[in-house]
DNA sequence: ATCTATTCTTAGAAGTATTCTAAAAACATA
DNA sequence: TATGTTTTTAGAATACTTCTAAGAATAGAT
């Protein structure tokens, strides 16, 4: 039995909840990661009873950004990638291993504050490129 | 008469100074655009007495971002633009322009207090998508 | 159920940004 | 000048994304 918070969530958004796109949403909700479009190809092909085309993903991607259900996240150049954590906040990019970390925040309303009234902010996304310091720090 | 403020910076920062780099680098630390590597291929070309290749574009912002001459910066996927303050501070994308702003900002310090010591922050960039409310407001 | 119009998906071609490759040119040192 | 190293070059190769045209699925009206 499917999960049917993926095609609820589209429904909501006003996006059609065909198959291919539930099971891309469903897979951005269910991973921590930031997979790019190649990723996310690979990772859903086999749940679905048909081939996936490449670019159907990207259609895909497209839509649920355009409806807000995803977010790109620009942290490299070449390709984007995607999040289905649409709360305000940052990512932390370990610039040995390649892995991103979603870092929860209270800076945003001092962001705004800072921006002022001239600029309307849609979104956006902060990141720090570094590397962990002890990794075996909780 | 040449500018030998480029030339001196790359010294500094231990890049062999060649004509090349010398041009590149100039250019970017005259713009306060963000330009991409074509946009300074096509600026920087006729500065020099020989065609410039579109690797060695390529090869000398490799080295730049390396030695920590410029910043690369991605508000947009598919390239990779760069910016020759390395000073802390944000950028503005303006989406229906497409104009990035430089944002000076006070914000580092905080950021830094909430990443903790687990972090090593090496480079950053924030990054605002918006669009300006009132174009004639100074 | 069937017709029709619209939307969605597909495979592959095309486009764009970047890197690779191998050779020539420039440079440094002896 | 000879030699080894570094840099630049043109074009090929690669990688990510979009485009295209055609076929498949879907929804609404009959």
């Amino acid at each position: 039995m499917k999960d049917p918070v993926a095609a609820e969530l589209l429904r909501q958004k006003g996006v059609k909840p065909t198959p291919q796109r539930v099971v891309i949403t469903e897979h951005l909700l269910n991973t921590v990661s930031h997979p790019t479009a190649d990723e996310i190809m690979e990772a859903v092909s086999d749940k679905l009873p048909v081939a996936l085309s490449r670019a159907t993903v990207y259609n895909t991607l497209n839509a649920l950004v355009e409806a807000g259900v995803v977010r790109e996240v620009f942290t490299e150049p070449g390709c984007a990638r995607y999040d289905a954590n649409t709360s305000e906040h940052h990512h932390f990019v370990d610039v040995k291993s390649g892995h991103i970390f979603d870092i929860p925040q209270e800076l945003v309303p001092q962001l705004k504050d800072q921006l002022g009234d001239r600029f309307k902010v849609h979104n956006y996304s902060i990141t720090f490129w570094g590397e962990i310091a002890d990794a075996d720090a909780s």
